[in-house]
DNA sequence: ACCTGAACACCGTTCAAGT
DNA sequence: ACCTGAACACCGTTCAAGT
């Protein structure tokens, strides 16, 4: 039975799932394929390259249309969607993270978010800007949402969240121990002060609250 | 002659700022220090709490008193002196980032920005979190722009910087290939998106363009 | 108290040789 | 074309034993 690559990055996923990134080593993953490590080698040239392709694989489908009309509403749906792609593996934010630190130019939810910017009335360079500043919180923002899941699931955490019912924005009036509660209405806050930010550069009236 | 802590320590930054991280090893340390690999445990209990170390030694006095009076100018101030940390030393940004991660909670520039965000009328529960928004952002761009700048270093880079001479963000009017610009103009972009949001939030008139 | 010597249990990667 | 066998050059960490 011969290994395609297709098969390789299978194997790696499922052991990101089950063991963590931590333990996603190459020879993990040859025994997990029944294959001796060497063999990896043909399908991929090094490891770097195979988490390149896993990282691809997380993300394939943020960048896809948007349904909302709205340039506002765009922006928290491309969000939304990536950081929903990145807590669904496990480590997926920071295997994400440390695969694009540095070429982040490419694919990703950019071009989304730069095409919402300028819908916004940005100038095109400025959109770009604002499509990095964006990418670099949501990334920094689920790494370590997701760390903090882990590190709660192991049991080292000791402060307790609060008001796990709270599902949206919208409930952002409780203002009582908002840093435990549910890490998606944290992110949503950030959200909105960035979407408040470049509407306030395009020099849009602030249309919502 | 005994090794001290702060030894060793030193040792790590030394070769940090030569070598770089991925270079940066216990037998690599051991080896500079002359001695074997066994004794930097009796000094430091493992690898990651000499890089915990280490990273509290790059950010030792950003969370120092500000300078300006309105708080925006003191957002602005904390956050290129956190920037500026980072980018003293070969791999600042991304060790403090792996090294922080999940425990973000403590020192850092945190504080200061909280304080800002008060004084700028948030509730602090939203001024904590408009502070790790923009945490976020200050490591994720800073990590993404050291990284850059290495491999242009080492020459893999296609895209030459364009206009070199512009050092601040008043010069944004140039519109063209901003993205190429000098680093401390697409920072200091993003941190005016961040802080006109906050502006909004708390419902201020935007006094400063 | 502080360090050596030596091991344990791993890594990623290469490459002749096999089929 | 695809993989094995076996090595190379490393890792972080532990721990009895020395001084």
């Amino acid at each position: 039975m011969q290994l395609r690559r297709s098969d390789v990055l299978d194997g790696a996923m499922a052991i990101l799932d089950k063991y963590g990134l931590a333990d996603l080593t190459m020879r993990r993953l040859a025994t997990s394929l029944g294959v001796q490590p060497g063999a990896l080698y043909w399908h991929f040239p090094n490891k770097q390259t195979l988490l390149g392709a896993m990282a691809d694989r997380i993300l394939v489908g943020v960048d896809g249309p948007v349904t909302s009309e709205r340039w506002d509403d765009g922006i928290a749906e491309l969000a939304h969607r990536l950081r929903d792609a990145l807590l669904s593996h496990r480590d997926g934010a920071e295997l994400v993270a440390a695969t694009y630190a540095s070429r982040m130019t490419s694919n990703l939810a950019r071009e989304g978010f730069v095409g919402a910017g300028v819908r916004a009335g940005l100038p095109r360079p400025y959109a770009e800007l604002a499509a990095y500043t964006l990418l670099y919180f949501v990334l920094g923002h689920t790494v370590d949402e997701q760390s903090r899941a882990q590190m709660e699931a192991v049991g080292a955490l000791t402060r307790t969240p609060a008001s796990p019912d709270t599902e949206t924005a919208a409930d952002l009036g409780s203002d009582q121990d908002l840093l435990d509660g549910d890490p998606r209405v944290r992110f949503d806050f950030g959200l909105a002060l960035f979407i408040d930010g470049m509407r306030a550069r395009a020099g849009l009236p602030a249309t919502r609250a």
